[in-house]
DNA sequence: CCTAAAGCATACTAATATTATAGGATTTAT
DNA sequence: ATAAATCCTATAATATTAGTATGCTTTAGG
């Protein structure tokens, strides 16, 4: 049951870029090299990821000199669940239990299959936090523990 | 978020053990060969599985011959999520959340990484699940499916 | 218009994990 | 003594993951 460090990757990023686009607008621009820089993890890998994240449609880019990325909907639009399938693809832990991959996964009787009523639980408790949670419930998160740590940031 | 094939065919195993031990008593012996035909599995594979579960504490054994497996406990005594950590290890999806294996992660500040808070509720969300659902369970609630439908095994 | 800075796109590689297969050792009923 | 079963470990084949490499395209600014 693990998260892949695409996956990883992927949405730190989006959590960081979600933090100046509430405060200064879903425009501002974030560039690889800041955000491979603030994460430490290597700028390359991190371009595949930006790229299938833009291409999925969850970030718009500008290229050329002072390009960079930006939010393709509000912070409170975009929800990690949505972020999650474009790196790692369906969140369910079998594929008879998927809702965006279905196949059958050979039991005999599926209908009756004790271990895929158990994992079809599993998904949909992974998919309602998933999906219920956007980047701007991430940000407000972060905020709350950060102000109950007396971390404040200032 | 997938679950192994390892961690599938020992669960269905485990499962398919249960019914047995339920109506004849925990000491009802089951082979390799019995459960691999059944599940439509490579017996040898499987040998290894039952091997780390025996190992492991959640089934005992018999060699020779007329052995088998048997469960180690009670059907009710059993969790899925015992079984899930054997064979496929820790159930979070990043090790900064994992209670039976933490490791950091390498985010900055961990404990106001927004990532790591709505890991942490996956985890538990299927921990919960997991730990909650005893072979037994499976058992039942294969059992109410079948009456629902009028497959009432016979 | 030239250049440098950025993203775009794809191919490739190295490491690791997964899914088995193989082969023998050990135990036990008959 | 034999055959049937588990025990145990090594190995192989395949797939996935994580990361590199390389070149292309777009664009701001001198």
């Amino acid at each position: 049951m693990r998260l892949s460090k695409r996956g990883e990757y992927g949405l730190r990023a989006m959590i960081m870029m979600a933090e100046p686009a509430e405060k200064k607008g879903v425009h501002k621009m974030m560039q690889i090299k800041e955000i491979a820089e603030r994460e430490e993890i290597s700028p390359k890998f991190l371009e595949q990821i930006m790229l299938a994240l833009k291409n999925a449609g969850l970030l718009h880019s500008k290229m050329g000199v002072g390009g960079g990325y930006y939010l393709a909907r509000a912070a409170g639009e975009i929800t990690l669940g949505q972020i999650f399938r474009v790196l790692d693809g369906p969140v369910a832990p079998v594929k008879c239990v998927s809702q965006m991959a279905y196949e059958p996964c050979g039991c005999p009787d599926e209908q009756t299959c004790g271990l895929r009523l158990v994992m079809g639980d599993v998904r949909n408790a992974i998919a309602d936090i998933l999906d219920h949670t956007s980047l701007k419930d991430v940000i407000k998160r972060q905020g709350a523990v950060r102000r109950r740590l007396g971390l404040s940031k200032k």
